[in-house]
DNA sequence: TGTACATCAGTGAACGCGCGTTCACTGATGTAC
DNA sequence: TGTACATCAGTGAACGCGCGTTCACTGATGTAC
């Protein structure tokens, strides 16, 4: 990235992207205003000609997040597409992606404090991500007669969970993996067991 | 709490639960020494007598928080008793009640960013709690035939992580809950819905 | 029981630091004519 | 195409603040005799 003359010519942008950067590194605590205009390569008082403060650019990180999550997963998704089974999973692997790929946007958006209520757009994207969760849970359980399917939410809400968990728990262990699994084998053995259980897919497979 | 004269008499626990109030309330970025002794009624100078900074605090903290967390689920669990399924389901019930009960050592455990790599007896005291979910998952899963049986630590990393998840996401939602359901109804429908999948409950109960 | 003394656990002042933020400024860019 | 000017996006110096930490100190406590 070459520095030319007084104009940065895109420092909001870049501003984002030394966020992600020191978050990635150094968890939310690691990050300072004054760092990121530093890695930005300028001074200390340039970003508040774009961000409120350190709340708002983090929000945008964020924001920013929800957004590209939104897409893998829609993306992922193929409405369905070859299979609603197969689709599902495909959410399912994409979500680990997107953790593992994006890992300063997946801080920002799960464990820098700021939660989707803080402002609309927020609250817009973070609400795209989750309704393909949705919609890929409802494809499922649609197979199901009424009387043996849970609520969509709640499906929706055990996958969210167990795959957030698995990122939580199994994705960042430094000192060695924990456990002698990928989180991707976990997810997909786990989704497996789990959409067992509801009679989606065969017990003796 | 009555301070009196120039010695507190237990300052050291004093600062750990000032900590987990701090903690608590504000997050693990909302934390100083400086407020810590404060809140324990002392000069900021003091806690140096009983912490050699910052990380060893919070470091204190979470240790106390795996050895609280590994007595309650090893409570719960009660080495199997009355059955091996109810004593599986206290321990999901424990670890939710654990996190609700004790959000301080909770945060210094899971969001803090220490992590029990960091000292043998961080470590030996979340081994102690994790061994509680595997010999559940192990009793459990002993009723079915070897060849239909996941790996335990598998099976164990699968219910953590869902309760994480169920935690991080669904227990500490402030402006409304994002999702008709309780922690603990999202809980045990998930882990009934997994253990049918695995076999280990009725189908059509 | 009384006294002397060592030890311990506090105090308070001070430090250096980096952060967030403001402000008057200035160089670069875009536009009207 | 050239010039004047408004606007924009930077700078750099400065601020107040609170934090983490150190240090010489001192009041309280425990113990030996």
């Amino acid at each position: 990235m070459v520095k030319r003359g007084y104009h940065h010519g895109n420092l909001r942008q870049a501003l984002v992207e030394a966020t992600l950067t020191l978050i990635a590194e150094k968890g939310p605590t690691g990050f300072t205003m004054a760092e990121a205009a530093k890695v930005a390569g300028v001074s200390a008082a340039a970003p508040y000609r774009h961000f409120a403060g350190r709340e708002e650019l983090i929000a945008e990180v964020a924001l920013q997040g929800y957004g590209l999550f939104a897409d893998l997963l829609e993306f992922a998704y193929a409405d369905g597409r070859p299979t609603v089974l197969a689709a599902f999973e495909a959410v399912g692997r994409a979500y680990l992606a997107f953790a593992r790929k994006h890992p300063g946007h997946y801080i920002a958006m799960f464990e820098s404090g700021i939660t989707p209520g803080q402002s609309a757009e927020l609250a817009h994207e973070a609400e795209r991500a989750n309704r393909v969760v949705i919609r890929a849970a409802e494809a499922l359980s649609a197979r199901l007669p009424a009387d043996k399917r849970p609520p969509t939410s709640m499906f929706a809400a055990h996958v969210a969970a167990l795959s957030h968990g698995i990122v939580e728990l199994y994705a960042r262990s430094k000192p060695g993996a924990r456990v002698p699994f990928t989180p991707e084998e976990l997810l997909e053995a786990g989704v497996g067991i789990y959409l067992r259980g509801l009679g989606l897919i065969e017990a003796d497979k």
